[in-house]
DNA sequence: AGCTTTTTCTGACCACTGGTCAGTATTCTA
DNA sequence: TAGAATACTGACCAGTGGTCAGAAAAAGCT
């Protein structure tokens, strides 16, 4: 038991380096920037050592992509504060901007969970846990008639495009002459949401 | 003169030659998926010959890029019915479904100009031609009052954001199980046009 | 015609990539 | 301490983008 114990622990903390030395450069420049040896020596093994931790890159940065994501997942649920009710339709916005700043805080993650090709996958590809969420939210404002007639699918992705848009286009064209950006943010998802909103009555 | 033409010619029927074998490939499966050797022998010549048409794997894809957003730009101006004035808020929404269509057809093209990461870049980025038509359009959308108050690149980033987050989404995220994609697009262009307008009159 | 210059083109070469694996070094077990 | 299990290295593979000396071909000139 301890003996075992002693070998795994080195093991689960190689693999944390790896990991954290992967965020990092991985953050910078995205996945196609980052290769396995210059990885490997950042870190002080051989580059073969990476692969007896990980499959391959991709699995690599699968695992960075998933901690990352069950990040956002836990700040999108922190926004419903608890025991008290909150309008789904300001939940949502204040969910858009979580989002979007989160994907520019995590720009890499954010790139390999929605822009990356995969050549290999024609997989179907199953909603993730974020899009469950935002789906939740939008299903109460269509049950609290706050939205106008529309499916809960419908209205979830014109949403979920539209913070992708904004966020994506923030990340990889940095340079371009934006106004400014918080604005821009907060206009987009209020643009988006209002859009959605039944007539206002009265 | 005849001379110096015909050795010409034959430069330029190869420069065409890779270029539509390049837009080929590169549509398929991207930027990364292909490479100069890959390219060089479906063509049939070395791979090094085509380093004496375009200094780089960028230069070539480029070149692609500029021609198929002369094409876009091509058909955002003819949108523009010639003589009859058109309501600019519904040429806006012609032009948002043209350029999401647009980039549907030229994925390849639109990653490279919109998505990819450029290593060496850190150029400040002029706005593409296609941005520039939007924003006329925004101006005369803002003129004629057809706009609540706003500016008009911020508007005109609000709407470019949106377009392109269905647009990316679309294209790298394929197999997502998407609601009705024509319907889908239509409402992300609609909501988007909505949430700008004035308050509707009376 | 020939001879020379200019242009085109190839294939070997460079440093790099992701990934594998036989052989070695280390650690655990008994 | 001997033997089994695990961790690790570094050479190796096929591929990448890019370069360049030298071969081949075309053009210009007399």
């Amino acid at each position: 038991m301890g003996s075992q114990t002693l070998r795994q622990k080195y093991r689960q903390e190689l693999r944390r380096t790896i990991l954290e030395a992967a965020r990092e450069a991985f953050e910078q420049g995205g996945y196609e920037s980052l290769s396995m040896r210059n990885l490997a020596e950042r870190i002080g093994c051989s580059h073969g050592s990476i692969y007896l931790h990980f499959k391959d890159k991709e699995e690599l940065f699968d695992c960075l992509v998933e901690e990352s994501f069950a990040g956002l997942a836990e700040v999108l649920a922190a926004l419903r504060p608890p025991g008290k009710k909150i309008d789904p339709v300001v939940l949502l916005r204040k969910a858009g901007r979580a989002y979007v700043e989160f994907g520019l805080r995590n720009p890499g993650a954010y790139e390999f969970a929605f822009v990356l090709r995969r050549p290999g996958a024609a997989h179907p590809e199953k909603p993730h846990h974020a899009y469950k969420l935002l789906r939740g939210v939008v299903a109460q404002c269509i049950a609290e008639k706050r939205f106008r007639r529309i499916s809960i699918d419908m209205a979830s992705q014109v949403l979920w495009a539209t913070v992708h848009g904004i966020t994506s286009l923030l990340i990889f064209r940095p340079n371009f002459p934006w106004a400014d950006k918080k604005k821009l943010i907060a206009r987009v998802i209020d643009n988006a949401a209002a859009g959605l909103l039944a007539e206002s009555p009265g």
